[in-house]
DNA sequence: TAGCAACCGTAATCAATATTACACTTATGG
DNA sequence: CCATAAGTGTAATATTGATTACGGTTGCTA
């Protein structure tokens, strides 16, 4: 039962976190903020989390988590794979592009370690992309499309759906896209897929 | 006489922020890093930029015409346009995903306000893509792509050739490219182009 | 060569935080 | 009900870095 209440505690300080951080940028965000934000001493911040950069590394992690579930979740339906992907691509793309997964970037980038891009691209990527090939083989499997390395089929189907969206979002260029833009956008995505892996290789 | 002096000094404080900026980032550069790096008075620094932005400020539109001035002289020669795009695209792609690139990428990712951000948007994206439009217009001038709004084109092919290279060396976790990986890529990306928009959209 | 303007190197100012320490509640288990 | 562990709010501490101020130097310019 403490058990439950710290573990609410905590998802209570991380939402608080999100909040700075999502307001006021990496840079703007102390730990003092964050402790008021949530109620909580500063104490307990770092008794939990042992530093600045350990907070925003569970930050990090949790978000991927929360992402991969949403994924995971939505691979569980039987669809065939072409329509897997016109309903992953759009949430995945607002997953990104949002603005919880941007101010995390924002983060990533700032800080000097490295080991906050490292978190967030191991928990992120590296978590997504076997998904991906997952649905993508499954396309193979099912004729929709042909291509040898599924590697290369992965890279190629984010180029499309993601493209530099992420980075002109981060750099502050581009307002957070709506969920009817993600899905067109995706869609757009599978066309060209299609059009370029549809047929034999050669 | 004074003007080409004083200008020269500039190139060698800017060379100076480049560097520090490349080996500490953007939170561990300190103006007082710079200077000394400079063998300049921070002084200096406040009268010819105003502040730790305006520097920075100075760095980024510099930067973008530099990368500018490069692709345009590219863009001179009369070779056809698919070649033009063979020659180009390693070198922008170089160029966007080289340590300067990235380290400005992170320093605008890190500023709060945006500003940076949006000129390094400006300076950059805004400079190369009218030079990109032009490029493909020709390419559909001479019968070799197919497609209706030149903008959607270029997107795509940014899409393509830039995919998510620049967000994963800016989260840490990719390498400097070499210009081999960067000319496969964009050889690559022009192979795809060809293959969606090679005959009629229709 | 005297005077001046720009520049250098360094120290002073000033504010912001990360991090630690402490005195005061609260709740929980026996 | 008591003892104790955990949490809260606030006040140090210590460092860092932007920005300003200043005395000394250099190199024109008249």
């Amino acid at each position: 039962m403490r058990e439950e209440k710290r573990s609410l505690r905590q998802q209570q300080i991380e939402a608080a976190a999100h909040e700075v951080l999502e307001a006021k940028g990496y840079g703007g965000t102390s730990m003092l903020s964050i402790a008021k934000a949530a109620r909580a001493s500063n104490e307990t911040l770092y008794k939990w989390y042992g530093d600045k950069q350990g907070l925003f590394q569970a930050l990090v992690t949790r978000n991927a988590e929360e992402v991969k579930n949403h994924l995971v979740s939505e691979l569980e339906t039987d669809h065939d794979a072409m329509s897997i992907l016109e309903t992953l691509g759009p949430k995945l793309l607002l997953l990104l592009t949002g603005d919880r997964a941007i101010a995390l970037n924002r983060a990533a980038a700032a800080d000097g370690s490295g080991e906050l891009g490292q978190t967030l691209s191991r928990a992120g990527r590296e978590a997504v992309l076997p998904l991906l090939e997952q649905v993508l083989e499954r396309a193979r499997a099912e004729g929709q499309l042909h291509f040898d390395r599924t590697e290369e089929a992965v890279g190629l189907y984010l180029d499309l759906l993601i493209g530099d969206q992420q980075i002109r979002r981060i750099i502050g260029q581009l307002p957070s896209p709506t969920p009817s833009a993600c899905t067109e956008r995706a869609r757009r995505a599978v066309q060209y897929l299609r059009r370029i892996m549809g047929r034999s290789p050669l």
